[in-house]
DNA sequence: TCCGAAACTGAGCGAGCGCTTAGCGCGCCC
DNA sequence: GGGCGCGCTAAGCGCTCGCTCAGTTTCGGA
């Protein structure tokens, strides 16, 4: 876990590793604007405005917009990355880990749900180089979930007739809450986590010998 | 069902509805690049070019770039309410009756998945006004798919602990089918539909007694 | 045969875009 | 305490955007 300040909106700060404070200020402006009205509906002025500089102050930390995205994307990612792998390594049964997995996924996908939606829907806005690096590091998510999901069929603790399909319904499941989740709702994210949790069992149709 | 047409990417056409001709041209080449890049970053100039004409033309058809979308966003959802509704009265326990709903609504996330991708991921970038109206019709699509759940867990066939919330996923595995599809992969439509089907009866706990 | 409405084009307007450049102010080190 | 460089701003460049409009083409009905 970073040390977790938290924005007006309630948001974790994960951006604690970009500095100087000039460029992590720009950077949390753009995941705002960005989560709001999209990568492309994002002007440069509204970045460098939200975080009280002027527009051409983000050429100095940055090179172009795309790098920007290209920045929150992969640092989110390997956030991403961070906890699945987290949960997948942990003792305990392949039950009790695919829960942690699956709700502390989701936990992180709806209470950074502003980070989330950039990082999940704005890969199309990157270019070729920038997705194709960024799609590496989803094939590592699909294959930490895959993993687990695996295990539990080979201890015949899950009965999963296609393990491929089956994962990526699950991360399906999962990166859709930064899609729908709203923090005005009357969901919390621990409580979207614990019931997506409970479904992704029923899906892999655990039953746990213990 | 409608006249079934194709396009050169292999896409039902649901669009004869749609008149004139060059009114319904112009609709289906925004179609494929709000899908592509999407609606922000398309021009009018791209959607003019791709349906053959100048760019003056699509204001003959349409006032604005977003009366367009609006009208895509319409036409999509109320198609994609329709799927539900039929699958919904037909005659059948619950179980057939969820499995025939996903498994048709997922058939036409992932085969139309042009469409699919801007009628469920363009919302925000409709005006006030036409949002609204689109909510409107999401509401609906969420009633449609409760009322099955519901009457499946009266009749005892399923084991829901939290309807509202296991309505919301299912939903939600299906609509974010539209994002991951991959025409070129190596799963067809029905393949999809098949396993999602079968994926969502487990979260609901199906055990019909018959 | 001619007319008028409808469909469409070529040219272009005002606005806002991403990004650049010249220069200013201020803290830091000698 | 003086100079230097880093971080920043004001101004604006070249371009493309959504959209408009005057004019051309097309064609059914009198």
């Amino acid at each position: 876990m970073s040390t977790a300040e938290e924005t007006a909106g309630g948001e974790l700060q994960p951006w604690a590793e970009v500095t100087p404070d000039a460029a992590r200020r720009l950077l949390v402006a753009a995941v705002e604007a960005f989560a709001e009205r999209g990568y492309h509906a994002t002007t440069t002025r509204d970045i460098a405005g939200r975080a009280g500089m002027s527009p051409a102050a983000l050429y100095i930390h940055y090179k172009t917009k795309e790098e920007l995205l290209h920045r929150i994307s992969r640092i989110g990612h390997e956030k991403a990355l961070d906890i699945l792998r987290t949960a997948g390594a942990r003792e305990g049964s392949p039950t009790e880990r695919l829960a942690d997995a699956v709700s502390s996924f989701v936990r992180w996908h709806a209470g950074g749900r502003t980070t989330a939606r950039v990082v999940q829907y704005e890969l199309d806005s990157l270019g070729a180089d920038a997705r194709a690096e960024i799609i590496g590091l989803r094939r590592q998510v699909d294959a930490e979930v895959r993993a687990i999901i695996e295990d539990g069929v080979a201890s015949g603790d899950f009965d999963v007739p296609d393990v491929p399909g089956t994962t990526l319904a699950v991360l399906s499941l999962c990166i859709d809450v930064a899609r729908w989740f709203n923090v005005d709702g009357p969901r919390t994210p621990e409580m979207v986590g614990a019931l997506y949790a409970d479904l992704v069992l029923r899906m892999v149709g655990s039953h746990p010998h213990a």
